[in-house]
DNA sequence: TATGAATGAGTATTCATTCAT
DNA sequence: GATGAATGAATACTCATTCAT
């Protein structure tokens, strides 16, 4: 276990992350334009793949020429990372959001654990299709990669520290931390990949998804009440 | 949860799955050149990615022709899909191996989870490079998410047939078939993400893999004694 | 040879060569801005060849819109010739006051031809940047051949007439023109040559820039002189 | 003048160059293909310029796929590089064929020049048209540079050596070698500049090419002959 | 069987020119 | 007049697959 504290960061701006990839901030009809480029963009990765798209298909989708494309982005490349860099930053938003509401509704660890699992799973699920292409994509682009650990980084903080705000309720006061952090590892680990967000790809295998979300609860909570 | 039942069934033969894109069963000198060009596929994909190679390559640093090779294999993509069913047939021995190992070492509940996750994270780790292209390869390819599936199933129901053999041990002689199922999946979920096996492939994120190891098994046991 | 006096006729004029190519006469704030353009043009032109440049990068360096540039050329074509215009109208300057200053500063042939090849070579010197650019863009273009032709031309007319005036030197008094129109051919021809103004592009090759120069001089005088 | 002897070196072969920039040595049906690019390549470079044609155009004209242009030529500036690689070599095969049978035609100085002139300006004028074309891409392509300087060197030592057989007729019996060479930079700059081989582009200008032609022979002479 | 030369469809990117403001 | 964002045609190069030998 390293000395990082889980306080949560700063989470992570899309302006940042968009910045990085794509050329001009822009406004009115040319911001109406990028963002039909875009989403083109996302529905043709969606369909076939982070790259089994031409620009051409873009252009003819978003209605919008090739030729403004590359003014926005300086490559096909640029433009496949700022689609999944605004699906990362949707992702931390529905995360922020989430940790927001539990860590008023729920009163203890028992009513926490369970919530967080079965949100957390939620808002894994409706992200799932473009996170999925996010973490390909990450194998072979460090850029990528990066933006996805920030976000993952801020993710594990912040849910650490939404856990040790129970603190009171764990069985052993040693380790705290260590228990807190293991337990959101384990937490992400499996909802992930129930949600075939890398893994071998075989979502479920006779498993029902309520039943592995309910034991996972239990598990969660026997290890943190442990004496 | 499912009928399925936990007996392990048939293990997956790599003889079934390599036939499945293999075109002729291979004897003498031209079982060597098959191995030679099956053994450059995976020497390149290992260095490049699952697709980024060419034939060309293939058939300089296996001294194969590129006819040879389609008289093997009826495309690229055949000879792909043999590298990767190759390597899971090698994780699968290896996870029968363990098993059979572990079965007879270990007489407690109490020595076997820990055991079960060290040893079956060794396991892991050594087979990572080539699952990891497995499950990339598996995202768009029918066939290889087919065969890992099969790996997946026979691995889940091994595993959880040798925990059932300590369900003296558990603390609640209810829904023991599920408890096993789950500890299964909670353990290969969060090895296999340790070892980037997907999940946004920023392993560990500050994680010390010897503590994750030890409090998952506490986990689990926490879990499985649990009344 | 030709029916074509000699006789110098009117010197090539910048401003007709322009207003061949150039859009609108310009006056105060816009005349500078024309001159902010072509002066960009001139020096990426110089940089990187006669097309290799952009007009976004004229636009940058020049600090002038795209829009102006096609509002004072038709083309990017015709931005090209105009710069080509302007080195052809300069050097054709620098020819006449050559001509000048030789003809009332020499009094004898012995003491002119040393002189001019001299000299010309200087100002072919200067010139040449620019004047290799011209050339090769004469290669494909009529109308920048065309306006060197006229440049040319006027050249040879004017230095013809001028080494005439030594003809009492002469050793033969028949085909005065012929000879002293072969001459200037022959100066012309080797000055250009050693200053890489085309062929081969192999400047000298082991010859002494000074010693060619003084034999092209000795051949010229024992060939004006020769009886 | 450098020390440079001007005994003729061994002259440059089209082995040597052509092996530069094509990929392999053909042989049969391989090798007629091989000439058919070429071929395709060379007219349409004659026809258009040095790089303004399409490799669908070489593959339609010379009857061979892209592909097979790929097998050859690292990239279209190589199949380029080969046509002008090729001309070199035929220039260079000419002008030492003409050499040799001039050295045993003409017995002395004063029949050698004037056959010289005439037949070096036919050899050079069939030349012309890719030879504007290796001086056009000489500018911006140091290989064709550096091969087009081999092709110089060896031209101008054999005929500067030529020349020095008649040295007992020389006028002057110091600085022959200086002579010589004078003689045949000025030779080859005036022809060259006759066939637009750079300079300005305008062939001649009023000049008759059988009268220059003869006056470059008298001047020569008159040079050499000068006491 | 075995070879490897030949094929050619498919695509990211550039940049002169236009025109709405 | 002045601007510069938008347009889209045009083109070199790759590599899986075939098939004549």
């Amino acid at each position: 276990m390293t000395d990082a504290t889980f306080a949560p960061a700063e989470p992570p701006s899309f302006i940042d992350i968009v910045s990085a990839v794509s050329r001009v901030p822009q406004q009115g009809r040319s911001r109406a334009s990028l963002e039909r480029m875009v989403t083109a963009a996302r529905e043709l990765m969606l369909e076939r793949g982070n790259e089994d798209f031409t620009l051409q298909e873009v252009g003819k989708q978003g209605e919008v020429s090739i030729g403004s494309i590359y003014l926005r982005f300086e490559s096909k490349d640029n433009l496949v990372r700022a689609v999944l860099a605004q699906a990362l930053q949707d992702l931390s938003d529905a995360e922020i959001g989430l940790m927001s509401r539990l860590a008023v509704a729920c009163t203890s660890l028992g009513s926490f654990i369970p919530a967080y699992v079965d949100e957390y799973a939620e808002v894994l699920r409706v992200h799932a299709p473009l996170l999925r292409l996010t973490m390909l994509r990450a194998e072979n682009d460090e850029l990528v990669a990066s933006l996805g650990k920030q976000v993952a980084i801020h993710a594990q903080n912040q849910a650490t520290a939404t856990i040790l705000r129970y603190v009171r309720e764990f069985g052993d006061q040693r380790d705290t931390q260590i228990r807190a952090h293991s337990a959101f590892q384990i937490i992400f680990a499996t909802l992930a990949r129930q949600l075939s967000l890398g893994s071998h790809g075989e979502t479920g295998l006779g498993v029902n998804w309520d039943v592995l979300k309910r034991e996972l609860s239990r598990m969660i909570l026997a290890y943190l009440r442990a004496e």
